[in-house]
DNA sequence: AGAAACACTGGAGCCACTCCAGAGTCAAGC
DNA sequence: GCTTGACTCTGGAGTGGCTCCAGTGTTTCT
């Protein structure tokens, strides 16, 4: 099959693909005379399979992990329990913050119940303030930003 | 003051500074004959603004929008209020599929209870599956992905 | 006077794509 | 055989929000 099939098939598309082969996430497949990539069942499966780990929020690098786990059936999984387990408490860390994060919103938010001018605006007034900076020092994990 | 010092009052980074300054978030100031630049209270204010806004986990794009505003005093505030409301609604909708990533990274957890070999691991084989897959399309949105 | 600490610029790197231009390939219809 | 259109190829730039770097200059302290 061809590229655009292969997306298709693995519910990708078709820049991803060559992506995924340039950084070595996807072996390089056959050549057809015309210099068309060509893929056979076994991409298809790699593919999803890597997919799959992107829908569950995995970064590439552990699903780099994974698929090592994957191309060595005679390995002991142990590693890929911990992958997962990691992974897993990243995102509830990531929900506990915006959690957080969002009842500081919502406070925030109730500074301003009606149009005012912006000079007297609860919120504008309230974010300029030193007082107001929540500890929220180390924005920096795994499971990432708001955006 | 110096770059040094306005990133220790504004709980920043000297890089970021200068990159604020770079895209227009932050005002030039004021250069030393040596070519420091110097700053003054307005400057700490409103990084210190910035900052607020970006611990609120806000994209640069809504600080901007804020920031005009908090430039013109005299304007109506309701555009503050929809920032906020946008934004709030933004982290209610991430913080919704994150916990439903959760539950389904901890199911899958599930499926491997002890080291196994990894061809027989249930975790690598469900990954694999077709019917395992998810239905989060578009993963795309504001409050963004868990990295 | 020399060392340490600070600041300057421009550019690269991060992640996981996404989009583009300009060129080539291929199948179907006329 | 020729055209049209869909598909594919490559290499490179862009996204956000920084972060880190090399190589150079300035200031401060001893």
């Amino acid at each position: 099959m061809r590229i655009g099939e292969l997306a298709i098939a693995a519910q990708s598309d078709v820049d991803t693909i060559r992506y995924y082969e340039k950084i070595g996430i996807l072996h390089k497949p056959a050549r057809t005379e015309g210099n068309y990539r060509y893929y056979k069942g076994a991409h298809v499966d790699r593919l999803r399979f890597v997919r799959h780990c992107r829908a569950l929020d995995m970064t590439l690098d552990e699903v780099r992990l994974l698929l090592q786990f994957r191309d060595a059936p005679e390995s002991d999984c142990a590693g890929v329990n911990q992958v997962l387990d990691e992974h897993i408490g990243h995102v509830t860390e990531r929900i506990e913050t915006l959690t957080l994060l969002e009842k500081e919103l919502r406070r925030l938010r109730r500074q301003c119940r009606k149009a005012l001018k912006a000079k007297d605006c609860g919120i504008l007034v309230e974010i300029g303030n030193d007082a107001a900076l929540v500890g929220r020092k180390a924005a920096k994990r795994h499971v990432a930003g708001t955006h």
